[in-house]
DNA sequence: GTGATTCTGTGACATTGATCACAGCTGGTT
DNA sequence: AACCAGCTGTGATCAATGTCACAGAATCAC
């Protein structure tokens, strides 16, 4: 598969010609990350705009005492590293490569050079950040009002959205994060996550084989918990 | 004081030419709202975008059982309304008035001619939304890791940050929300708030006078509770 | 000023869910 | 196959905090 056709997936450069696509992705530079493999660090300056073509990554944060608070998990398509870019302010998160991952990254001027250049680019970035902005909303919704099995199905909503694959209604994830990533993205405990997966089984809403999740009934499912 | 001596100070307008400005600000209408007023409602389709010239509004999320979330108190030269212009979906929240309030608004094909003619509106526009943004990350974190106490803390300085004003490093937040307003900006309830305001009281941090709240040493309270 | 309404303070109680402890699994490695 | 590390399941305990109930203050309307 060719750079260009990966590019075309990426929501902020839909709307661009061929020849624009081509010029962008002759700027782009490939990278590799293995599982676990730190890819952005808090705090320090950004320079680089990333957009993952294989694998997903987890965006976190880390609170003084070590724990872990998991923002969104991000895979295919999917591209990190704009908001330094955007407002000069240092990394507010990390990113740590959830699977083996590929990503195309472009440096910080060129990225600028975009926006500059494609109105259509920042455009399309603006109505990506609204939307993320929007996640970030519902998710402060969450944690604020539901019990935490309400925060842990959200939680697996967002899974699905990102990760799994639709089928007939229900959608499966496979290779599901651990449970302590879950619980890190719910903002409950491992064991909670461990017991509420079970109680989920049980009121056949989810089944779970191997490392794979699939929700029955993802429209009900999503009502259920949204 | 002229419609441009606001609108200069709005963070998406500052690079702007006199010129532009005043072209822009000739298609702005002003509008007024009693305090408890409904400025915008959930759900429905966004058709304006807001900038606040006196006065202060809260962004709420309401739950399926009636209970509120607050996201966000904005203050003077705060816009809003933007979101559902930029990505087309429904309002995600609803706007009410805090207290007595004077907008500008901009219908949504001015708004989003701005955007096409002015690239550097679309870009301190962006800007704004990876601030933004980052704040909602924060509270999020917050939300997931925090006890009550620095829940409510986060709040203060967030309200001392939109409608304080600073004197020999305390600030001091005029009109303070009532405690239930602070519960849902915290996601916890009204009589921990209560609780936890005599706590910081009796700690020296903060001091109370009427509806006004004053944060001594606010950099180190925003170093304690951040 | 008087009364009504809304906001705030505070005790008592109930409950959720975090934490600890440890056993059972699973998957990878030699 | 045997081992080990890391993930998962599950009981017991307990603290934080939500909820309820009501009294006291503050504010507003007339």
């Amino acid at each position: 598969m060719s750079k260009t056709d990966h590019l075309r997936n990426v929501p902020i450069f839909t709307d661009l010609t061929d020849s624009d696509l081509t010029k962008i992705a002759s700027k782009m530079v490939p990278r590799v990350y293995e599982k676990g493999q730190m890819i952005l660090l808090e705090e320090s300056m950004g320079e680089t705009f990333f957009i993952i073509t294989q694998g997903a990554v987890k965006v976190t944060r880390l609170s003084a005492d070590g724990r872990e608070v998991i923002l969104a998990i991000l895979g295919e398509s999917d591209f990190f590293g704009e908001m330094s870019l955007l407002d000069g302010e240092g990394r507010s998160a990390n990113i740590v490569a959830n699977e083996d991952a590929k990503v195309l990254t472009l440096s910080r001027n060129d990225f600028l050079d975009c926006l500059e250049s494609y109105p259509k680019i920042a455009i399309a970035l603006l109505e990506e950040l609204a939307t993320r902005l929007r996640k970030s909303d519902q998710q402060i919704e969450s944690l604020s009002l539901s019990d935490s099995e309400h925060r842990i199905g959200i939680a697996l909503i967002r899974l699905a959205g990102e990760l799994g694959t639709i089928k007939q209604g229900h959608v499966t994830v496979k290779n599901l994060p651990y449970q302590q990533d879950i619980a890190n993205m719910a903002g409950t405990s491992r064991e909670t996550v461990s017991r509420t997966l079970k109680l989920l089984e049980d009121k056949k809403l989810v089944r779970r084989e191997n490392r794979n999740l699939t929700i029955y009934n993802y429209d009900a499912f999503r009502q259920a918990f949204s």
